[in-house]
Order: structure tokens, then C-alpha cells, then sequence
DNA sequence: ATATATTTTTAGATTTGTCTAAATTTAATT
DNA sequence: AATTAAATTTAGACAAATCTAAAAATATAT
């Protein structure tokens, strides 16, 4: 079956809210797809009609087993092309998410097959994120910066993005090397800064900046 | 100023209607793009509302400079990516337009200088085609097969594609070898053939096969 | 349990790119 | 030059994805 890009956005939104969140409605799918509800529910009778997601007028939604499958191959061809723009063309990682948005929807999956091998089958994309397969299984290791891994579970670094002269220097200074275990213990809302706890060492406070560079298998 | 997919598709057809056949009129881009003249009279206004084309009703139509840049820049980007398709992915050189087709509308101008740079900076595609600088500026000594060259301007046979000994054969026979100088009298529309003058030779007609093989500098 | 608030859906309109059918203009032919 | 043919344009309609405003269903609160 062929989708249109917006509707490709819209599942891989569903996706989402259903994995990162605990909202799955008309109203969060629009806030997550800057449209208006009127607008979702509209797109819901589409999807539906094309076997992407069970839905009940008034009583909620979510994706099919043919609409995961959808979901996670877009997902795969997202972090496919992020490995490519930061590996191979020298993007930052944080510059590449509005490109990929757009990569993601050309449609060849022999493209796919081929950039997967170029590229080496990368299990990760720069973010940490897990790369799903051509079967759209997913590594259960992830790799996830400490912005985004749960609080206080033991999770060991695994990499760190930034390898700057000043960055390194900051992760002496913390104690921060690879293998090196910590919890984070809370987040401030104010600057988005994350106490951490590291084994053998007193509580401190790291910075955003530095927080999403560290990478940690949880 | 921005333009959709479907405008950038007009604005390459044009482009090609001007530089490759004699023919620029509503009906002739009408079949390059698979719609209906009416269709193409509404683009039309479009595209001279944002100044891409000169365009008087009944009168005909061209690219104004801002089209022709654009064009240009749609151009450049095409066969960047089937340079990248074809060179990094190890695809033939006969798959990959209809990819190309989709990348190329990709909007982001950093992923192309990068991936110009990446591939080391080109001049020709894999199918003999110049492609453009970032200024929009075309390696004069131009490589195109007997398809795309502009009719009636001599040009001289430099590579030929296919170099099987059946392809070899036939190009002995029409007495075409690298340097050999002809023009291009006419082409067919029912089958592709093309008509073609070689020196102190008789006019002759070759297929349409034979044709997309060999490549000259105009 | 009834009233109020929130969420969701419907109805009808808009934009983009397309179509068909009819009208208009230009070109070709006798 | 008048007629016929071909090309082009207009008019009106449609599908996709969106919107606003109003109606309907569900959830919350008194």
C-alpha cells in the first residue's frame, strides 16, 4: 500500500505517542502534527480505511499491525539518513532532523537496502536511537543521551558525540569516561541541566549542553 | 522563493523543452509531464504570478532568468544524486532516475554542498551529463547522447556506454567511432530513432537503443 | 444527577493540481 | 480569403489536506 508523506508523518506520529507518551488522542496528535483536531480526525477515517489504524468514533485510536510495520520502516529510513548526514556528509547531529523529515519519504526500498550497507548496518543513529531492521526488529540496547534515559537506572556511557578538546576536558574534570556508570537522578525544567550520581563520587549537576553528548547503554 | 515538487517538475520539463527539442508549447509540455494542456495553461499562470516564466496567452512561454537559476539548481541537484546513486550505492546508471527524480526536490542547500563535496565535486553524471555549479554554471565540453543533444549542431562522439560487442558491431557500421563528428537532423516521436549526418557520409536513422549509447561534446 | 467543561466530530469552505467539455485563437488548406 | 483543423484557454468540477464554526459525545464538577 502507498502512503502520501503527510500521511506517512501522521503514523509515524501515532507511533510516537504511543511509545513516548501516555496521550494518544485526537487532540495530541494534532498538537504533534500542528494541525487542528478537525484535521485529525479526518486523516483517522483515512487511515482506518487503509487498515493503518483501528478506530471508533469518540473512542480513540491506534495503529494496526500493518501500521507498526509502516511506522518502523519510516523509522528506518529516518535514522538511516541521519547516520548518512553526520557519518559520510559531516552534519552535527542536532543539524540533520529537518533533512531526514524529508529523506525519509522517498519511496525505493532497494535505496534503502543499498544506503543500509553503505553505511554498514548501523544498529544506531547519531542520537543513539535504535535503527530498526529490514524486519523492523530493533536492537534492545539503546544507546540514548542522559536528556533522555529514565531516572535512576543505572545506565553505563557508551560514547560521547562531541569529542571537542573542550568537551573532553569537561569530562575529566566530571570523571565521565567510557564505561563510567551514573544514574540521573533529576532534570530542572529551568535550563534543562541533569543531577547525576557517579559511582564512588558526590552528586553533581551537569549542564544540557554536556548531557546530550553522553551516550549511555541503560 | 519556494516552490512545490509539481512546479519544480514544470519548471526542469521547460527547461528541457528549450535546450533539447524545438518544440515549446503548451502541448509538447503537456506530454513531458504526463498531464493535459489545460492543466499546463493553469501552471502556467503560476509560474509567471512568481516570475519563473515569460508567458502571454496564445503567444508561447520561456524560463525568465530566476526560472532558468532555478532549473538549473533542480538540474544540479538530479544528477548529483545519481552520481551519489550510481557511484557510492553501486546502482546502474539505468535505475536511478526515477529516484533521482524524488531526491531531487529535497530543499536543503547545505545537504547538496556537502554532498558535492562528498563525492568530490563532479562535473558529469553517470550518464555523461554535465552537472551544473552551485552558480549554476555548466562545463561547456558537455557530454549528452544522440537523445538530448540540441538537433543541428555538430558535435563529436566521445564515449560510447554500452561496450558490449553487439553495440560495437552496430557503431561499426554506422561508421561511428570516438571523434567521429555528425549532427543531429531529426528525432522521431514513435519510436525514439534518431536521424544523423556523418561526414561525407548519407544521412541515416538509428534506433533509439543505439542512440542513448552513444555520448558526444557538443 | 444535573450542569458545565472538554474533547471529538460534522459541515461547509479553501488551496493545489488535476480533469473534461466547451469556447476561443491561431495555423493550415483549399 | 474563407473554411477547416489544430492548439490553447476558459469554465466548472473533483480529490487531498487543511481550516473555522457549530454540533454531538464524553468527562468533570458541583
Amino acid at each position: 500500500m502507498n502512503h502520501t508523506s503527510t500521511e506517512e508523518n501522521y503514523i509515524k506520529a501515532i507511533y510516537h505517542l504511543q511509545h513516548a507518551t501516555n496521550k494518544v488522542s485526537t487532540t495530541s496528535l494534532s498538537e504533534e502534527m500542528n494541525t487542528k483536531p478537525a484535521s485529525v480526525t479526518d486523516m483517522l477515517k483515512k487511515l482506518r480505511a487503509k487498515r493503518i489504524v483501528h478506530y471508533q468514533r469518540y473512542k480513540g485510536f491506534n495503529l494496526t499491525e500493518a501500521g507498526n510495520r509502516k511506522a518502523l520502516s519510516i523509522i528506518r529510513k529516518h535514522r538511516l539518513w541521519e547516520y548518512f548526514l553526520v557519518n559520510k556528509l559531516g552534519f552535527e547531529w542536532d543539524e540533520v532532523h529537518q533533512v531526514a523529515e524529508e529523506l525519509e519519504h522517498i519511496t525505493s526500498s532497494e535505496l534503502i537496502t543499498r544506503l543500509d550497507n553503505f553505511l554498514g548496518n548501523p544498529s544506531f543513529d547519531p542520537h543513539g536511537d535504535p535503527i530498526p531492521d529490514h524486519n523492523g526488529r530493533i536492537k534492545n540496547i539503546r544507546q540514548s543521551d542522559l536528556c533522555s534515559i529514565p531516572l535512576k537506572k543505572t545506565a553505563a556511557v557508551s560514547s560521547v558525540k562531541n569529542q571537542s578538546d573542550e568537551m573532553l576536558d569537561m569530562l575529566k574534570h566530571y570523571q565521565i569516561g567510557i564505561g563510567t556508570k551514573l544514574k540521573v537522578i533529576r532534570r530542572f525544567e529551568f535550563d534543562g541541566s541533569v543531577e547525576i550520581k557517579i559511582d564512588r563520587q558526590p552528586v553533581t549537576v551537569i549542564s544540557k549542553q554536556v548531557a546530550q553528548n553522553v551516550f549511555c547503554i541503560v
